[in-house]
RNA sequence: GGUGAGGUGGAUGAGUGGCUGAAAUCAACGGUUUGCUAAACCGUCGUAGGGCCUUAAAGCUCUACCGAGGGUUCGAAUCCCUCCCUCACCGCCA
């Protein structure tokens, strides 16, 4: 969530950025300024007639060490009466505060200065495009042609078994998602990420820190009887390793890569956009986070668009990368770039990963903070990006590589399968 | 899942109703000493939210926090209740 601070002392700015974001209720921001005065006001009541109460409370327990009992008596009395004064305002503050974080739950992060104006996807702006798109032999079918014609998914027994969207990897299909995984992690590895596997479900808390709740709560799968969230993005339990953790500057910054199967509802998807490997209920995914300095964020940012990219040249994919507009970027993010392949056969651009500075906006939530030169505490900066994701990649590289002899894999990759065909 | 013992600051650990926001030790940080390192010595050393003061920083002061939430009491780390977690043993089990 974005700070109060920034809220108090940038009031203005607040209410451009937050329009170039499409935000509707702006007047949020005044509302929240309102209440924090209110809160203010309340918090010295309480905490002056808190401190009368403390200070009595030792003088009754000096008199009776004296045994001066009447003394004691009467202050109990006014303690009495200060109690009577302090409840009202207990009260009022308990359901202000609640009220001040229920408001301001609801802000989205601020874009940056670099964000596209724009609504729709249209508006993106188109950052660079890179790879060669592949010129594809006549008989060139779609990935879910070529996943039933080698064998290498079965989503029907996916239907049977678990439901649309849960499919089989099966034999070279199966393998070949192994390869890209290991890949996938060597690379992230060797760039400096350290490597996790985290858990697959989150309680209440981590998925709040990340922002899935309480927004997105029907996005994810709820394990109801434990109250335990199945994770759409290892995103979730990776920054929340560092919730409520103080860092040292020199920890800074921390990098993370984690590779999980991925879980999302997605309730209200259809038609063609979901077909074959497209869009999917269980997906794989490797992802990459990094913690760093306030000053360094953007920096950072270019730093895991080139890693990203210099990944994606290596599987020799046709590709390009986005700036997403004020309008489609994520709630919580401050800028973000999507990554899209070229997916020859069924000639549509597909995203592959999303790498987005969300400057303080989750670490305020999760109160990830760091101490700097003069020992105070500051909020340090968190961002992600997928690194990859792996279906729409594995339709992009079946579709692009097909001939009538095969399905040739990227050098990169030979290693890892264990062959150049499938 | 059952029984028992516990959860205190970065770590160990003292603290069973007021003098405890919390001893002591270790770690960490700053300094003195020193060919270097080590040792020794001195100092600093939780987080958050208010108020005062200040251009600001600093400083002063108040409030809250000893797993979480409630309760008893003039007063709770300390007593009571609920929940969560950890450890030990038993049961089950990849």
């Amino acid at each position: 969530m974005l700070q109060l601070a920034t809220l108090r002392n940038n009031t203005e700015l607040v209410k451009e950025r937050l329009a170039v974001k499409n935000f509707k209720e702006i007047n949020l921001v005044d509302d929240i300024i309102a209440l924090d005065d209110e809160r203010r006001k309340l918090t010295f009541g309480y905490d002056e007639t808190k401190a009368k109460i403390n200070a009595a409370s030792k003088e009754i327990g000096q008199f009776m060490s004296m045994g001066q009992k009447e003394e004691a008596a009467s202050r109990k009395k006014d303690v009495e009466s200060y109690k009577n004064a302090l409840n009202p305002i207990q009260e009022n503050l308990e359901a202000v505060e609640k009220q001040l974080n229920d408001l301001l739950i609801r802000l989205p992060n601020l874009p940056s200065d670099l964000v596209p104006k724009g609504k729709t996807p249209e508006d993106n702006e188109i950052v660079r495009t890179g790879g060669t798109k592949p010129e594809l032999y006549k008989g060139a079918v779609p990935h879910w042609d070529l996943a039933k014609k080698y064998d290498l998914i079965d989503f029907e027994l996916g239907n049977k078994v678990t439901g649309s969207g849960f499919p089989f990897y099966k034999g070279k299909g199966a393998k070949l998602q192994r390869a890209l995984i290991q890949y996938f992690l060597e690379f992230n590895t060797q760039a400096g990420y350290t490597e996790y596997m985290p858990p697959l479900m989150v309680n209440e808390a981590s998925a709040y820190g990340t922002g899935q709740l309480p927004d997105k709560e029907g996005q994810m799968y709820h394990v109801t009887v434990d109250n335990l969230y199945l994770i759409p993005t290892a995103e979730v339990p990776v920054t929340n390793i560092y919730r409520d953790v103080i860092l040292k500057e020199a920890d800074l910054p921390v990098k993370l890569t984690a590779y999980t199967p991925c879980f999302r509802r997605e309730a209200g998807s259809y038609g063609k956009d979901v077909r074959g490997l497209n869009r999917l209920h269980q997906f794989d995914k490797v992802e990459v986070v990094q913690l760093v300095h306030p000053d360094k964020s953007y920096e950072t940012l270019e730093e895991m668009v080139a890693h990203v990219e210099k990944l994606i040249q290596t599987l020799g994919l046709h590709y390009r990368i986005l700036r997403l507009c004020g309008g489609d970027m994520s709630f919580t993010s401050a800028l973000t770039y999507d990554f899209e392949v070229y997916s020859a056969a069924q000639e549509k651009w597909l995203e592959v990963s999303s790498v987005s500075n969300f400057e303080a906006y989750q670490t305020n939530r999760m109160k990830i903070r760091y101490k700097d030169a003069n020992g105070k505490s500051q909020l340090v900066h968190s961002l992600n990006g997928s690194s990859l994701a792996l279906p729409r990649i594995l339709a992009a590289l079946l579709e692009n590589n097909q001939d009538e002899n095969g399905i040739k894999l990227p050098v990169a990759l030979q290693g890892y399968f264990g062959g150049e065909m499938i």
